[in-house]
DNA sequence: GCCAACGTTGGC
DNA sequence: GCCAACGTTGGC
C-alpha cells in the first residue's frame, strides 16, 4: 500500500466482491447509491476504514455466480463509519460484542459509475501475465475488498 | 501463545 | 454440492 504514497490525495482503486443473488451491480445501477453492509473480516475493514476516499474507484465484482468477473464500476462516496447492521439484532450481521463506543466494522458508502460493456471473467483474467500479482487471483484469496493498482485499473480497462 | 476445531468464502 | 484455503475461536 504504498502507491501514491507521495501524493496521498491522487485517487485510489479497488475491487469488492458481491453475490449478484445477494446484491448486484443492477441492484446498485437501480439503487445509485448503497452502503456496503456486512464485511466481516478485518483485513477488508481496514481497507475501507484507512484506505478509501470519496472519490475512489470501485471495480464491482461478481462471486459465488456462473461467471465470476468484474462486471462494473463504482465510486467510494463517504469515508468510512460504523456498519449499522453490526448494533441491529435482527440482522444477520450483528455482532453482540461491538458496542456503538467502540464500533467493530466499518463500511463506505459506494455509488454506481457505469456497467462495463461486457463482464471481464475471472478465468479471462488469470490469462493477463501483468495481472497475476492482484490479491484477487491469489489462489485461495477471499478478501471481499482489495486495492488495485492504478497500472492494473487502467490494463483492466483497456481490456473492455 | 499454540493449535485443533470450526465456520466461511468462493471457484469449480 | 464439493472442498481447498483461510480466518476465527477457545481450550489448554
Amino acid at each position: 500500500m504504498n502507491r501514491d504514497a507521495d501524493n496521498p490525495a491522487a485517487p485510489r482503486y479497488w475491487l469488492m466482491k458481491s453475490e449478484p443473488e445477494a446484491f448486484s451491480i443492477d441492484d446498485l445501477k437501480r439503487k445509485r447509491r448503497e452502503p456496503w453492509d456486512g464485511v466481516r473480516n478485518y483485513q477488508a475493514r481496514n481497507f475501507m476504514r484507512d484506505g478509501m476516499h470519496p472519490g475512489d474507484r470501485v471495480f464491482f465484482y461478481h462471486s459465488n455466480c456462473t461467471t465470476p468477473g468484474i462486471v462494473g464500476i463504482a465510486e467510494v462516496a463517504t469515508d468510512a463509519y460504523p456498519d449499522p447492521s453490526q448494533f441491529d439484532p435482527a440482522s444477520k450481521y450483528f455482532d453482540p460484542a461491538s458496542t456503538r463506543g467502540q464500533p467493530r466494522w466499518m463500511l463506505v458508502d459506494v455509488k454506481f459509475v457505469r456497467k462495463l460493456k461486457r463482464t471481464i471473467s475471472l478465468d479471462e483474467l488469470k490469462d493477463h501475465d501483468a495481472l497475476l500479482a492482484m490479491p484477487l487471483l491469489r489462489k485461495g484469496n477471499r478478501l471481499s475488498v482489495m486495492p488495485v493498482g492504478a497500472a492494473e485499473w487502467a490494463y483492466i480497462l483497456d481490456l473492455e
